[in-house]
This record gives structure tokens, C-alpha cells and sequence, in this order.
DNA sequence: AAGTTTGAAATGTATAGACAATTAAGCTTG
DNA sequence: CAAGCTTAATTGTCTATACATTTCAAACTT
């Protein structure tokens, strides 16, 4: 029931690799192994279990990748300390965020049209070409009837193909830019800030003027470094809040 | 000199399967290998570079856990696509960020004190027992004699060991816990929002009442989830923005 | 023509063994 | 005693091999 399962079991479908990396994880998740503490020598496992000592290698490996563990050749490995200063989200997770709370939510196309390049556009897509097109695209996103952000996004428009209504189903930059786009997507900038909402920004999103708000841009390139997509997004600072774990939480 | 070597040297003293790696990761970087593109099977590389197949999955599983190819059995290995929309960061980039500028940077300790449970420290706590005792730190950074950012921290106070003004070199949540607590940090949780300065915080950042800032929050846990440490951040918003690459960008 | 079987190709797991590299402790020697 | 040497312990790399599992298409059967 508790899990504390000290063994292998050499005959099971689930590999045995597997098994010890799990038997460790779970000690170490409970505090039965603490961080900084020694574990036992490869060969002491081998043996213990009569198991080949690759295959425990590759259980504490997995443990390495994990940041659970550390090895330092000719001492031994070592429970790692957790870090817990990272914050980890995705852009989505803004959207996810409220589609958890079970909320009828809801992206809509506000327009959608082909535009030639201004000065501004051309200089954040670092080209010269007066005649280069984009399609641009308005979306505000609701929930309940309620508008919680607002997005603004170009893409390159190299493919000829149609706008579709279909796309709008995963409206992200890096869906657009991969589908209207003969460039291959590969690395991504954002920027995140707090922002005061314009005037045009606090209509659409029906927020008194000068509310707070969270700005996110985020550009993407190709192979050569060459922005293919660009985006700005608001985000209601009244209704959206990022939550992050990491660690090792006990999950079971 | 531009980096197209597409052999391994077996006698270098660098590992055959890391090598190979390289070779594999460059090309993926440089766009070479396209997403969704397969790989050759693993007994072309072994024959091809007269290296056992083990190192060369040794190479590959290097691919995978970057998240740079996926495996299907019976299939064969495949270029990923990148993931784009992902945000890392640190609690500490905000501070780094300033640092960066190199700008003149510094913590400033306002108050550090022994406190005893309020009603609302209990309860973010879940505890009962009143007599339990807190330490409080309350902290100001700034950068070329303007503020930056404030915080608020608390830490179960079991250990009797005495504030060391040398604790305030990495004066961050886990290792004040670490340092005063006899409990083992190994879980987070954070909280970012935007928000807008108290007058209290706004008097003390110097900036105007009502003003956007970050808002972030910081519970720290032990093993058995127990709440054994709690800050609160502000940070101006008018100077601090966060940035946040992805993917397969280009780095030679 | 439709369904079934078979087999080749590919990745996944596991083993036993050899040797390299690093660390730390004990030993030797000047 | 200090410096250097030796050795045991431990992790790191690499090989060759065997068999399992999955996928897919070709061959075969009905």
C-alpha cells in the first residue's frame, strides 16, 4: 500500500531499469534519501539485485536527467539539492488557466486580412522588401461572456494558401507561422511585462483605461535567425494569475 | 571552421557517443535535419562510423532528452518539432536582469526579527500551535541608488542559530529555510501576478501609489508538504521585464 | 478481393566484460 | 613531517551479443 517496494522483479513486463528508478525516486520524493546524502555504489545495486550493473547505470541515469541525483566520478552519487526558483509556464497556460475553472471558453476572430509591410513591420522582421506581405490576425479570447485577452499576430505570407476557419482551432503563433509559411519555425523570444491597457485595448477588453495588465510578445525565427512571426498579447491582470510548481512534490 | 565535421575520431579524448551527438544536434540546429525528418537506423550510424550501436544510442537518448528527436519503435527516429511557446525563468532572472546592465546592484536588509503566528501566518502555515516562532526578513534591492524591488520573507524559525549577516550574500527563500529550519525544502510553489502597489510599497520603492508592479509569491515545502517557508515580491514594473528564449536556436 | 500470415527492419532491454579516469586514503620515503 | 607514490573504490566509456517488441509491407491463403 505504501509503496515501499524493495525489490525487482526480474520476470515483469515492466522494464527492470524502470523499476529501480522508480524504487529510488520514491525515496528520495519521501525524505527517505535527503539531499546531499551518498548512495550506494553501482555494483552494491548489481549485486543486491542481480542485475547487470548497465542496467543500474541506466536506472540513475534517468535519476540524473531527473535533477534528483548527481555523480562525481571516483566519489559516488549524491541525493541533489531541489531547485525551487524556477517558474516554468507557457504561453497557454494563460488560456488554461481559465478553461480549468471549467468556464465556457471561447477565441474569436475579430478580422483577418493580408497587409503589406509598414516601417514599423519591417523593422522588427528585418527586411527592406516594401512589397513583402503578412497576414495579420485580431483575436480576442472570453470566457463567460467575459473578454480576457486581446492578441495581436503576423506572420510572414509565403504559402498561398486560404485563410482557414479550421486553423482557428489552435490559433498560436507557431501554428500560424508553420502553416502560411514555407520557413521552418525553430526558436522563439518572448518578452513579458506589465503593462498599463491602452485606450483601444481597454474598449475591446471592456477594463477601465490604464487597468494593469500582462504584455507578452514573442517573436519567432528559423534556422537562420530570420523573424517569421511576431505577437502581442494582453492579458487582464484582474483575471489571470500564473501558478508554477516544481520540486519534488509527492504525487502518489 | 564551420563546424561540418562528419566524422567521429575514436581515438580523441573526447567520448565517441558525445561527438556524435554534436554532429547530430548541429545539424538539427542548422536546419539540416528538418522536424518530422527520419534519422538513418541506428545500425547505419554504427556501421557508417565503425562504432557499437550502444554508442550510438547513447548519442541518440542525448537527442531525446534535449527533446530534439523522438524514437518509435518499429519505426525508426524522428526530428522533433521544437516546443515555442514555453517560459522559463527564475525568481532570481529578475534580479539578474538588472545585474546584466551592469548597473551597481545591492540588497539592502530593512528589518530582520523573531515574530510570533499571527491569525494569517497560521493559516498560509496550516498550523495551530501559537507559540510557534518565525523568522522575518524584510528586504529592499535597488540598482544606482533607485529601488527596485521589495520582499517580504518568513521562515519556520526552529534551528536557534543566530542571523548571520553573511546569509544575506544568497539571501533567497530556500536557503534561508535551509539555513534556520530543521526541515528539508524540497517543493515550490509560485504565484506571479500583476498587481498594484499598496501605498506602503509604493512609499518604499519610491514610485507613485496605484503603480503596475509583479507581484510574485513563494510558498516553499517539505517532504510531507508541510509550508516551512513564504515570501512575497514586488517588483516595479516600469523596470523590470522578463525574457525568455526557446527552442533550437543557434549558439556558435 | 479480402483477410491472414510471415518476415524484415527498426528500436528497446539486458548482460558480461574490459579498460579509463578520478578520488581519497594509506603507505613510503627523503 | 611533508611530499610523493601506490592502491582500492567508484563512476565513465565502449564493445559485442542476444533476444524482445513494434511496425509495416509483402506474400500467401481463402
Amino acid at each position: 500500500m505504501n509503496g515501499d517496494n524493495l525489490t525487482v522483479d526480474k520476470t515483469s513486463v515492466i522494464p527492470i531499469y524502470y523499476q529501480l528508478f522508480k524504487l529510488l525516486e520514491d525515496q528520495i520524493r519521501r525524505g527517505v534519501l535527503k539531499p546531499g546524502e551518498l548512495l550506494p555504489p553501482e555494483n552494491e545495486f548489481a549485486l543486491r539485485y542481480g542485475i547487470s550493473r548497465m542496467t543500474v547505470r541506466r536506472a540513475i541515469s534517468e535519476l540524473v536527467a531527473a535533477g534528483m541525483v548527481y555523480a562525481q566520478q571516483g566519489k559516488g552519487t549524491f541525493v541533489a539539492a531541489p531547485k525551487l526558483d524556477n517558474i516554468i509556464f507557457e504561453i497557454n497556460d494563460f488560456n488554461e488557466d481559465v478553461k480549468k475553472r471549467g468556464l465556457n471558453y471561447q477565441t474569436t476572430l475579430l478580422e483577418a486580412k493580408i497587409v503589406k509591410a509598414d516601417a514599423k513591420l519591417r523593422d522588427t522582421f528585418q527586411i527592406t522588401d516594401e512589397q513583402t506581405r503578412f497576414l495579420f490576425f485580431r483575436t480576442v479570447s472570453s470566457a463567460e461572456n467575459e473578454r480576457l485577452s486581446y492578441e495581436i499576430k503576423y506572420t510572414i505570407y509565403s504559402k498561398r494558401k486560404p485563410i482557414l476557419e479550421a486553423e482557428l482551432q489552435d490559433p498560436s503563433l507557431p501554428n500560424l507561422v508553420a502553416a502560411h509559411t514555407e520557413y521552418v519555425p525553430v526558436s522563439s523570444k518572448k518578452v513579458l511585462q506589465v503593462a498599463i491597457s491602452s485606450p483601444e485595448e481597454a474598449q475591446i477588453l471592456g477594463i477601465p483605461p490604464q487597468s494593469p495588465v500582462f504584455l507578452i510578445e514573442q517573436t519567432i525565427y528559423d534556422p537562420e535567425l530570420k523573424p517569421i512571426g511576431w505577437s502581442k498579447a494582453i492579458f487582464r491582470g484582474d483575471r489571470y494569475k500564473l501558478t508554477s510548481y516544481d520540486g519534488w512534490y509527492k504525487n502518489n
